[in-house]
DNA sequence: AATTGTAGCGAAATCGATTTAGTGTTCACA
DNA sequence: TGTGAACACTAAATCGATTTCGCTACAATT
């Protein structure tokens, strides 16, 4: 078993101290040419590579950043990790996954374990649980202790840090100017309690731009789907009960359902009936009839969160202003609206 | 700024030596009660938190293990990494997750830059890149540097270590089996190129099944998919050129798609033709009509691939043995095949 | 010949913990 | 009174690197 080498060895092996290995390998012109070729012949003769967690202790940086994101078997999440982690290998940091399932006890948890040291900054993505007690003592803790943290989709005013946000609001508003200027008239939308942040800014969304068109906002038509296990059970109860035109669930698994229901209900889609969803994921893609989307641009919202985090890492002056940036979303037409 | 405390520092406040400080925080029965009780109070009231860094230079652990995969937006990885994240939290240890992006190169460097400290076993996937070249000297690299590896799902017999798999060969046959049995008698399967090692054995199922069952086996019907891009051109030229009454699809993309193909042209599911994929996803799941499939249980991969990594980083013997474990794929029959 | 300069290298401190091997005091017992 | 054990604590080594400061030759300068 070829043991990893350490500097100790190779000063030991060529009679020279370990101050002179460190300097040669590190080309100082305090050595001699001749030393310094030596002693890197050596190295390389035996595939001496420096010890991170050594160089971790002495520098206080391990180069590693954690992200912590309430679920990741869900595409808008898996494309935001792809961006963070693509952006951060550019920039020389390793990826830490942590999943908070959603909840507030494993993301403290998290929060902490990573705090002791093993990484040099945080992104993070609120879990519904946080969202909904309002308790971001965590998150104050890690700020306060001079960690930057970079908060990104799933965010909370009352923490001021760096942010990465889609404009949900706009993006709905401007996906249900789309549907009725493509002649829907009724339109149901089925969306997240609330205190889901993102849920709440969409329905605002949908709200304006019905205003904004002279359209009566009628309660019945908003469905709050709470978790997976209720869906079905609320789309069939909004069919049952409500007659509309155009279905804008705020993720894709909620049109997705819908339009299912619609289909087996007989609906001609997209004439008699339109949907579109948020996020554009592999459902969309290959659904029957594929979806019209709002696509988020995870990928880039991962990238901008990444580097904002590093940025604030490499750079020295405590900056006490935060920035937000909006990723801009786009609508993606396809089978299951009319063009407009 | 309420700055990281270090032993150090609450020797100094509380004028005993750093050693008193360290043994009355693990409670060592050499330290009497009464400083005990200072010293922790004192550590609790400031909030003191070990520094990992210096824990794992010390004890050469990091508690971290690090997941080379091949691409995360990809449900049946995304469930392994959960797996492997719950399992890992389970037993105290973080995962730091790396993409290949199916790249030799990139799978290459992971490895490289992760074995220089900051983790103590790797788990692996391969990427295609690197199963095509049939190099896999970065791994027998870690291996003799003594750090255990366990590969999970696209494995290699070239290389000794613990491997957790999907036993896809004869999930495969039993899969086909399943369609003959349902009264389906001319089977088209969409696979993946023969390097892929899924894909291969996949393939080798299907036809053993057909054999088995005395039916011959027509080339015609087995179409190879090397990229997503030409996906859509090979299945149509599939039923431009072929008469079948089933497709099986060695994920569940391929066989949506090909569901897709034939629904628009015009064929009644599952009565005229029947699909079945593999990997339970979304798609499959919210497909119309829903998609019957092979579910492989990644959860329950991840965590067997953690568990097993784990168990070895924590014997001290050097087992020379290496363990193979097969998880159980099953069938979950839905709106696209007829009942056996 | 004495002083200065410099090239080349090494000793030791440092990062933040653990752990081994002492050190000094008190008390019991012969 | 002296020995030994028990107790409570400290000094120092250690993990693997970097970095500051200092030292020793030897050459150049005055």
């Amino acid at each position: 078993m070829k043991k990893k080498i350490t500097m100790k060895e190779i000063a030991r092996e060529l009679d020279v101290s370990i101050s002179t290995v460190s300097k040669a390998l590190n080309n100082s012109p305090e050595i001699s040419q001749d030393t310094i070729d030596k002693v890197q012949a050596f190295a390389k003769l035996y595939n001496y590579k420096p010890n991170n967690i050594a160089l971790s202790l002495k520098n206080k940086k391990t180069k590693n950043i954690a992200v912590i994101i309430p679920e990741i078997v869900h595409h808008f999440f898996t494309l935001i990790i792809s961006g963070i982690e693509q952006k951060a290998n550019e920039l020389g940091y390793n990826v830490i996954v942590c999943l908070s399932n959603e909840s507030f006890a494993k993301e403290v948890i998290n929060m902490e374990t990573m705090a002791s040291g093993s990484i040099d900054g945080f992104l993070l993505s609120l879990s519904k649980e946080t969202m909904a007690k309002k308790d971001f003592h965590h998150l104050r803790e890690v700020i306060n202790q001079g960690m930057p943290l970079v908060m990104f989709d799933r965010v909370s005013d009352e923490i001021y840090c760096d942010k990465v946000i889609i404009d949900d609001a706009r993006a709905s508003y401007n996906t249900v100017k789309h549907l009725i200027y493509s002649g829907c008239q009724r339109i149901a939308l089925l969306t997240t309690p609330d205190y889901v942040s993102v849920g709440k800014l969409r329905t605002l969304g949908y709200k304006n731009a019905l205003k904004d068109e002279g359209i009566e906002i009628d309660e019945n038509l908003i469905v709050r789907v709470e978790t997976v296990e209720e869906l079905d059970a609320k789309v069939k109860a909004l069919f049952d009960s409500q007659k509309f035109d155009a279905v804008f669930g705020v993720n894709e698994l909620y049109a997705v359902v819908a339009m299912r229901e619609a289909h087996s209900r007989g609906f001609l889609i997209p004439h008699e009936m339109s949907f579109v969803g948020f996020s554009d994921g592999i459902l969309s893609k290959y659904a029957y009839p594929s979806l019209t989307t709002v696509v988020q641009h995870g990928f880039e919202m991962g990238q901008k969160a990444a580097k904002m985090l590093i940025d604030r890492l490499e750079s020295d002056q405590n900056d006490d202003s935060y920035k937000m940036e909006v990723i801009k979303t786009s609508i993606l037409q396809r089978e299951s609206t009319k063009p407009v």
